[in-house]
DNA sequence: AGAGCGCTTGACCGATCGGTCAATCTCGGA
DNA sequence: TCCGAGATTGACCGATCGGTCAAGCGCTCT
């Protein structure tokens, strides 16, 4: 397309004897997009908004990424090479199942709370189906390896499934984080500031203990309400489903 | 601005005599809008996409819209009133706390699984300035609503407190449908079949009594962390948070 | 018949869009 | 000292953007 492949290319690496020192511009450019992505989203931003934002021409964003959209992705890829270095040493660890899973829990809400503008540009870019594939190629492996993690104590099927608890742990802290601008407003209080962070964490660390208490009670059972003590509502589902 | 009023007139009171039917033109490009918006985000639709899905020319846009951020609002105004719509007799029964908030979840994933396109172009925008007033002032009642309802059962702070429980149910019932389209793919399965979906509400359910039953254990105490049964890892907050 | 009105049209506007290009600048290596 | 490759610039392109406008349409009421 232009000057550049059209891949982006890895940083640091541009006359192999240029030093580890980044040059400016490329890293500024790509600084403007990600702000800029994160308030507007991929249709929002003109490569002139980009280009002023980085103090430089608009003809130089194209230069280095060739077009808007080779911008986009690399803001994309710098946001999951974080994503999984941050998961990275909560997923290698040992220890039990619930150690495992709080440092897990504990590890992802703190990526997402330093990171909760780019949550919510990937959460955006869901429902396009032209960046869909993006966002899909890079978030599969961070899922197989949670949810093979939850297998080891979750059934495969039924209400405590382990696709289940995936996105139930992980929507109660995605969505702390990037529902923490409308929440602080109306419910009060800073939801991504320190105090505020620690409630979140201890609340789902004990979520996490409550969920493995009742499966280590009954253990992998196929999915048939079990009737658990003070939990009169366990009927099968009798109403037609939606 | 233009020749109608700002806001959005309400339907089928045009002339005080025109009968309830409502004219076709207006609905089908508030429909494309709806349609488009979901998909591409706000900035990422055009005046012209949207009339020639609604099959009707451009300026018929802005005659009955004024301009396309007019547009905007009035799609987003129609899905609250659904959200509301579809929320208001779950919240105005009876019952028991766990009665109440089953069937407050319940509703809740029926209307998320079947708006799932609107509730990804909220979330896009809680990240845009420009638009965050209209979701505010939208879901403020709402919020205020269901907090009330947990306050009941759940203290101010700690980690068991309303806003907690809030964000962690109103997430695991909101992703599991925003993530829909990714989570199908990677993790295999319909997330918004039938199937699937009860499934989900079983799970849902599941969590809530498991909560409530804790709740009721230790009925609203300042948040220090108890130590349940076979639960080590109660420690105090030591480390450094985030 | 015709006045009036809401709905609809297609042409049109200036602004901005993503992207290109040739010319220039910068600077390390020979 | 000069050279050549990469970095940078500003002017420029056709396409598309949101929005406007005057004219025409069909219909109702008088």
């Amino acid at each position: 397309m232009t000057r550049r492949a059209a891949s982006v290319p890895p940083p640091g690496r541009k006359g192999a004897k240029l030093s580890a020192a980044p040059p400016p511009t490329e890293e500024r450019i790509l600084v403007a997009g990600e702000a800029l992505f994160c308030a507007q989203g991929f249709a929002g931003v003109s490569a002139r908004d980009v280009a002023e934002r980085a103090g430089v021409t608009k003809a130089l964003v194209f230069y280095h990424y060739g077009s808007m959209r080779g911008l986009f992705e690399a803001v994309l890829e710098r946001y999951y090479a974080a994503h999984r270095r941050g998961l990275a040493d909560a997923l290698r660890g040992g220890g039990t199942t619930r150690e495992r899973m709080s440092r897990l829990v504990d590890a992802y809400l703190e990526f997402m709370a330093s990171n909760a503008r780019y949550a919510a540009l990937v959460q955006a870019q869901l429902a396009n189906p032209d960046t869909q594939a993006l966002v899909e190629k890079s978030l599969t492996p961070l899922f197989h390896f949670v949810e093979a993690t939850l297998l080891e104590v979750a059934p495969k099927e039924g209400r405590a499934a382990a696709r289940q608890l995936f996105v139930t742990f992980s929507g109660a802290v995605i969505n702390w984080c990037t529902y923490a601008p409308l929440l602080s407003r109306v419910l009060g209080g800073e939801m991504l500031g320190a105090e505020l962070l620690r409630e979140r964490g201890a609340h789902l660390r004990w979520l996490v203990d409550l969920v493995l208490a009742d499966l280590e009670r009954a253990p992998s059972l196929p999915a048939r309400p079990r009737g658990r003590p003070g939990s009169p509502r366990s009927r099968a589902p009798t109403s037609k489903p939606r």
